[in-house]
DNA sequence: AGCACGCCGACT
DNA sequence: GTCGGCGTGCTC
């Protein structure tokens, strides 16, 4: 008699077939089995999974049960740690088990079939045979023998005392990735099988990180030993780098936010970069936190939890508050900036109100990146906004370049003379004159980073660099400026290009969106500019100024890293609202007043971190349907079994239009549910889904295209 | 999610 | 006359 195996594959929490598929197998084989079964017409990859506590509940008539097609028994069990880290984001973010296990999975391990795989498998046996290691060797405890700083070792020591997890709040510059390096390497030598993961937020990011730790640990564990996991990466390579953290011969896992899920048998440590990014939560499908499901990952299997940030999200500079008052995350601070060049830069704000009408660049910004110019130095100007202008506008009949499918204005793109929504990716040429009403005259407002680029050029047009000796421009060579944005970095390797030309000093100006402001140092940099951060002031987003206060923190940490380069470098910012609290922290570099002052907001608000929130997100052709099923499925959350305990600590707000109301001619609305209580919101949540799939299938439901449940929001 | 089946518009 | 749009339904 055949035994019943419960095998997940990847079917979305939509389906009839959200949970486990019963299968059919000879032998029983265990929880974490990957097998391939037929499934309608397909054959899929299968994830073996722990039977259901009330194996009695299966309503399947056995006859239809069919049997697997393959079992993969040359790659181990995925663990139970695993499974269990799946299980929890999957009923945590309310999605199918089989969607989250599957996703965590590398493409190819599901896109091969069995042959393919086992031949790719042999292959990889081949190449991937661990290295001689050499754990005699006498390792330098800093960098290449340097010592660390006494911050650095204070952070390292308490580390190494205390079980986290730990929110390492270190200024720019302090210094934070060797101790990441450090924590990695005593870790590594104490403990022969133990694992490490280190994330950052943006695949950019990951090359440099990488070229550390394999110069670092190369040379002492092998060059199998650290292994990438991010999406810009090749199936085939994504697939060798998974099998290597799955078999235990990597001992370094470093990635993105997908790495959160990489299966680590040994694995004793996560550090978590930039932990405030925004990019850490995943921002479809299943909706998940990578942040905090590594500190969820921590407990879980016993490793310790680094959170790295110059700028902590309020909610981690929460919980790292003293124990005293209810804390759970050891704070270690590093305030102090490393090098001969130590000074943080001195921030200017620019009162905008007493500059001339309309002007882009203040006289005194301007003057001050002239006078870098005229130095050799460097300046960074940042503008959050790409293209040329963000809209087209006919004076005479009032004409606006919306995008015909999105709730959303096309942006003008002078470069290829283009209209572009960059929400649908309608592109169209320039018209030449007004569409309704033929006149000529049609005028950019307000400017992106093209325009800012192409104004910049207009303004230095008569100024020269210095020590030119080339016959061409015997009064000096014009000033280069350069522009990096998501359009000038589309192709493979073109960021990298832009930044070695930066880097080599043929840049004089540096104009660009907050892609220039992550993670890139800088080094002859000494001015950078944010000439228009006012918008996120009174944005409707209550997370706007955490992330602005984030980001010009880290544009100001771009400059002045080159210890040859003397005098003070400085932050620039230009402000209709120079008295504003956020301006004022930010001057005195200082994220704790920010902090307090944002958390005392949200406190009085009742906002997170003091709440706890989900988003329901409904779409339809028509905003009437999507409201009417999130409104419907509100008001039979009633019908709960347990709606009378549980009831009183929700509140479902009403169901409204997205802030981008209508994408690609999808409406799209939302509705917010909040609670005092994460547990009890959890609860809820899960209650609910049933209701929310009744509530599909009833009137209110028709026409309903798709609904997700997006929990812990980063955006409302 | 895929993949089929099924009923209405512009073309090899 | 077909090719193909996406609406509805099914998969252990």
């Amino acid at each position: 008699m055949p035994h019943q195996l419960q095998v997940l594959v990847h079917t979305p929490v939509h389906s009839q077939v959200a949970g486990p598929l019963t299968y059919l197998s000879d032998i029983a084989l265990p929880a974490g089995t990957l097998v391939r079964v037929p499934l309608g017409k397909r054959e899929l990859l299968g994830v073996v999974w722990d039977a259901p506590i009330n194996v009695a509940a299966s309503t399947l008539d056995p006859a239809k049960l069919r049997p697997i097609a393959d079992t993969l028994d040359a790659i181990a069990l995925l663990n139970p740690a695993w499974r269990q880290l799946v299980t929890f984001a999957a009923s945590y973010y309310q999605r199918a088990l089989g969607e989250v296990a599957l996703a965590a999975l590398p493409p190819q391990l599901r896109d091969l079939n069995t042959q393919q795989l086992t031949r790719r498998l042999k292959k990889h046996a081949q190449t991937a045979a661990p290295d001689q290691l050499n754990p005699a060797s006498e390792i330098p405890s800093g960098i290449d023998g340097v010592a660390l700083t006494p911050e650095q070792t204070q952070a390292i020591a308490q580390f190494d005392l205390k079980t986290g997890p730990f929110l390492l709040f270190g200024a720019t510059g302090s210094g934070k990735t060797e101790v990441y390096l450090h924590t990695v390497q005593q870790l590594l030598l104490n403990q022969p099988d133990a694992q490490a993961l280190v994330m950052v937020p943006e695949i950019n990011l990951t090359p440099q990180l990488e070229a550390r730790f394999r110069t670092r640990f190369g040379p002492i564990f092998g060059d199998n030993a650290v292994v990438s996991m991010h999406s810009g990466m090749t199936p085939a390579q994504r697939l060798k780098s998974w099998l290597g953290a799955h078999s235990g011969a990597a001992r370094i896992v470093l990635g993105t936010r997908m790495a959160v899920f990489a299966s680590m048998p040994n694995l004793k440590l996560i550090i978590v970069d930039e932990e405030h990014d925004p990019s850490y939560k995943q921002q479809e499908g299943a909706r998940y936190s990578a942040r905090d499901l590594a500190v969820y990952r921590g407990r879980l299997e016993g490793a310790k939890v680094m959170l790295g940030s110059a700028t902590p999200s309020l909610e981690s500079w929460h919980h790292s508050r003293p124990a005293i008052e209810g804390g759970r995350y050891v704070r270690l601070e590093m305030p102090s900036r490393i090098g001969p060049n130590a000074a943080l830069p001195l921030v200017r704000r620019v009162d905008m109100n007493h500059q001339p009408k309309k002007s882009v660049f203040a006289a005194p910004l301007l003057d001050a990146i002239i006078e870098r110019i005229g130095r050799g130095e460097q300046s960074m100007v940042f503008l959050n906004r790409r293209g040329y202008s963000p809209v087209l506008h006919c004076a005479d009949c009032d004409w606006k370049s919306e995008c015909p499918h999105c709730s959303a204005f096309r942006v003008f793109h002078k470069i290829d003379r283009t209209l572009r929504c960059h929400h649908c990716g309608f592109t169209e040429r320039v018209p030449r004159a007004c569409p309704t009403c033929g006149n000529p005259d049609i005028a950019p407002l307000g400017r992106g980073t093209e325009r800012l680029e192409e104004h910049l050029a207009e303004l230095l047009a008569g100024v020269r660099r210095p020590n030119s000796v080339c016959d061409q421009w015997p009064e000096g060579e014009p000033v280069r400026i350069a522009r990096i944005d998501a359009d000038t970095t589309k192709l493979k390797g073109e960021l990298e290009a832009q930044l070695a030309r930066v880097h080599s000093g043929e840049v004089d100006v540096l104009v660009g969106t907050q892609m220039i402001a992550k993670g890139h140092d800088f080094r002859r940099i000494t001015l950078v500019a944010a000439v228009n951060p006012d918008n996120a002031l009174f944005s409707s987003d209550f997370r706007a100024p955490e992330r602005l206060f984030s980001l010009l923190m880290q544009a100001a940490g771009r400059a002045g890293r080159d210890a040859d380069i003397s005098g003070q470098s400085e932050m620039w910012v230009q402000t209709f609202h120079p008295a504003h609290p956020l301006f004022e922290a930010l001057k005195r570099h200082d994220y704790p007043a920010f902090a307090a002052g944002q958390l005392q907001e949200r406190e009085q608000a009742a906002m997170p971190p003091f709440s706890f929130q989900a988003l329901v997100r409904a779409e339809a052709r028509t905003q009437e349907v999507a409201q009417a099923f999130l409104t419907a499925a509100s008001a039979a959350a009633v019908t709960l079994e347990d709606a009378e305990q549980l009831l009183p600590h929700i509140t479902l707000y009403p169901a409204v239009p997205m802030s981008m109301q209508r994408v690609a001619n999808v409406e799209r609305a939302q509705m917010l549910i909040e609670s005092p209580s994460r547990a009890a919101l959890q609860y809820f949540l899960t209650a609910w889904q049933s209701v929310l799939h009744t509530t599909r299938q009833q009137p209110e439901g028709k026409g309903l295209i798709r609904w997700a449940v997006d929990v812990d929001p980063l955006a409302i």
